[in-house]
DNA sequence: TATTTTTTAAGTAGTAATACTTATTCAAAT
DNA sequence: ATTTGAATAAGTATTACTACTTAAAAAATA
């Protein structure tokens, strides 16, 4: 805790309107402290480096510097602050990075204040707090992640050479003369992909490759 | 304008701080009221139902009915009401669909509460307001996108949906026992619709049907 | 060095898709 | 009432892909 008897929080979101909102709900709680707003990661890192605080509420979502980026570069500084990410993002990815930046919490938009109120609560008092919505994904992470994470660096460099190729729309012969092979060696490779990845149609492979980023 | 002397607003948007910060807000313009807030665009239909008022503040991205789906809803009921869209969305889609059903107002949460506010004053006045964000579109917009976006409408119903399922992953033999048609029916529709979408491959089709959120 | 994996390639047969064509029925618009 | 567009379907020939097999260099790894 900080050096007064207030807990003294930050807010780092890149809308206005909400960050007032926000403002003016915490304040309403006796003990609760706002020292500071940032509209980016930027402005939040100076305002870290201005005021003594206790604790960040910040967006993932901002311009310049996003919420991540600056939690990462709060974490480096090895200042004792807790962070706690308030975002409208649900998504497993998003909490999951966040969770890998170890917050103190991770609260969803939609939940109602009560349930802000209450994390900023716990967190002061030393405990973790997630939202409801999000905790699930821990669960379903650690079963079933696993094998479609795995999926792209089981194939080898010319079958992902191929693949990307076949999504762009060439046709194996296509590809055999733009890499100087065999349309037999095309078939193979694409085969063992096929096979690697248990797809068994184009339309699959295009999406396979669209998922990873390949077109 | 409705009955009182004052402006009644109707707020939407599935954060609850959002609107508590921008409740406070409005309320500290005189002549501006909030006559009643939604979670979604479901509560929203209610809302107007139950209660006079003279503008709606959407936001875009909401639970159970989303923003567009609802002005859509409000439009189709003809009720004499002025419609403002408060989103963090700029990309030119969500605004471009937002401008087809005729909204009075495009505003992005990541301006300044006196540009949101200043809004509603136009739209007030009978006039529109857009964020100085989102209008460049509309000038490029004029130039490049016509094709692509007919290139939809230029299908039929069973084109569009042959191609769905050819994206899925079936077979045209597949597709015709779906459909219950014949396997030459369903080449023709197929060919037909890489004809007019000017496309010579799966891949692309599949990649067309993804970009047009068929699949 | 020895072993495994990757990349290369081909044979053979079968399935799927395309490029043309033509043609009937039905509904909607002129 | 006539025309147009949509959905249906088939013939014929060609091209593309798949499923199986086998196998030999080349490269990476133990």
């Amino acid at each position: 805790m900080g050096s007064s008897n207030e807990y003294r929080i930050i807010i780092a979101d890149d809308h206005q309107v909400f960050r007032i909102g926000l403002r003016g709900l915490i304040e309403e709680v006796k003990g609760l402290k706002v020292v500071a707003e940032a509209g980016d990661g930027q402005e939040l890192i100076e305002a870290i480096e201005e005021v003594e605080c206790d604790l960040v509420i910040i967006d993932l979502s901002m311009p310049r510097m996003n919420g991540l980026d600056a939690i990462e570069e709060i974490r480096e500084r090895n200042v004792d602050l807790k962070i706690m990410v308030l975002t409208m993002h649900k998504e497993r990815d998003y909490f999951r990075k966040a969770l890998a930046k170890e917050v103190d919490g991770y609260i969803l938009k939609d939940d109602i204040f009560e349930k802000i109120i209450s994390a900023i609560k716990s967190i002061q008092e030393g405990r973790k707090s997630f939202s409801e919505k999000v905790t699930s994904f821990v669960v379903e992470d650690y079963s079933v992640l696993k094998e479609s994470e795995i999926s792209l660096q089981l194939l080898t460099k010319r079958e992902k050479e191929v693949l990307k190729w076949v999504a762009e729309g060439l046709t194996n012969k296509g590809i055999a003369t733009k890499l100087e092979i065999s349309v037999r060696t095309v078939e193979a490779h694409r085969a063992s992909l096929m096979d690697k990845l248990d797809l068994d149609n184009v339309q699959e492979l295009v999406k396979f490759a669209i998922s990873k980023g390949l077109v």
